[in-house]
DNA sequence: AAGTAATCCTGATCGC
DNA sequence: TGCGATCAGGATTACT
């Protein structure tokens, strides 16, 4: 979604000016600020790509992109030149487009686990002629893209020998899946967040894989509308997610389904929110 | 080698 | 009113 709001403002512009407020919001830049600056200053920008929560805009003439990713609290907010600076902008690129004029692009990230940085286009393993940010070669594809192998995914996750939880959010396996999507997608198929990947029926699986494209798909679809009044939000957590969450952040609530208490665990550093009715373990017969 | 735990990071919120 | 504790989770790292 945010990509999609991006394109029309960012494809064709060229950069006039980059300010960077707070370092730390180029963690994954390889080099000192200054090279940040240089190298983005006076770019042109092609049409924004994305993979998994990577997003990247490709340098014109260069082999070599702006990657962006978001963390998890980061937003990237199209302004009029002069409107005021969100208070936690932490990175603020003055645009030019032939067509629409000059244009701000804020980078906005309150807990900087986001980041920007240049990096260099290498070929994408997985798809023929493409490429992708060095950075982002390891990510697989996600599920709502075409090339994504839906045969190969279930092989995988059978070879695994892990909790199906964290093979979701192993972005190498299968990418774009949050801990909100996650534990979303898992009511939807009734299926318990440390169920053994290897012990998970192949019907079961493919409820998984289904519902997962569902979620992803709404996010996509409520998020991603126009760019029509100077705020391009993009976080996940407007629109879609205030008001349809069956299992996340829903502890101490009646499951939608069955009416048991939502539990809420603590798993992998994170919160883990299921039915303990509707979500069990299961053993493969 | 594959699986898992620890780590980073700060603003909002809450309790006292 | 102020202060400290708590909470949130992406991706990478450092282990086992």
């Amino acid at each position: 979604m945010v990509r999609s709001g991006l394109a029309p403002a960012v494809t064709g512009a060229t950069v006039a000016s980059v300010e960077v407020f707070d370092e730390r919001s180029l963690r994954r830049h390889d080099a000192p600020s200054e090279d940040f600056i240089d190298r983005l200053t006076g770019a042109r920008f092609d049409e924004p790509r994305r993979r998994g929560k990577f997003l990247w805009i490709p340098i014109a003439g260069r082999s070599q992109a702006l990657v962006i990713h978001l963390g998890m609290s980061g937003q990237v907010l199209l302004r009029e030149p002069g409107a005021p600076r969100d208070r936690l902008t932490r990175i603020s690129l003055g645009m030019e487009h032939p067509e629409h004029g000059p244009l701000r692009v804020d980078f906005v990230d309150q807990r900087i686990f986001g980041s920007m940085a240049i990096d260099d286009l290498v070929a994408a393993a997985d798809v023929p002629g493409d490429t992708v940010p060095a950075q982002v070669a390891h990510i697989a594809r996600d599920p709502l893209d075409a090339g994504f192998d839906d045969a190969r995914f279930f092989a995988a996750l059978a070879r695994r020998n892990t909790g199906i939880k964290r093979a979701l959010l192993d972005q190498t396996l299968i990418s774009g899946i949050g801990n909100i999507y996650a534990d979303e997608a898992l009511w939807a198929s009734r299926i318990h967040y440390d169920q053994p990947t290897g012990e998970l029926s192949r019907p079961r699986a493919r409820t998984l894989l289904a519902q997962v494209r569902l979620v992803l798909g709404k996010a996509l679809a409520e998020g991603g509308t126009s760019f029509d009044a100077q705020y391009l939000n993009v976080n996940g957590e407007s629109g879609y997610f205030s008001h349809s969450l069956n299992a996340y952040g829903q502890q101490g609530n009646p499951c939608p389904r069955c009416g048991r208490p939502i539990v809420r665990e603590q798993f992998m550093n994170r919160g883990s929110h299921f039915c303990p009715r509707c979500q069990r373990l299961v053993a493969r017969r």
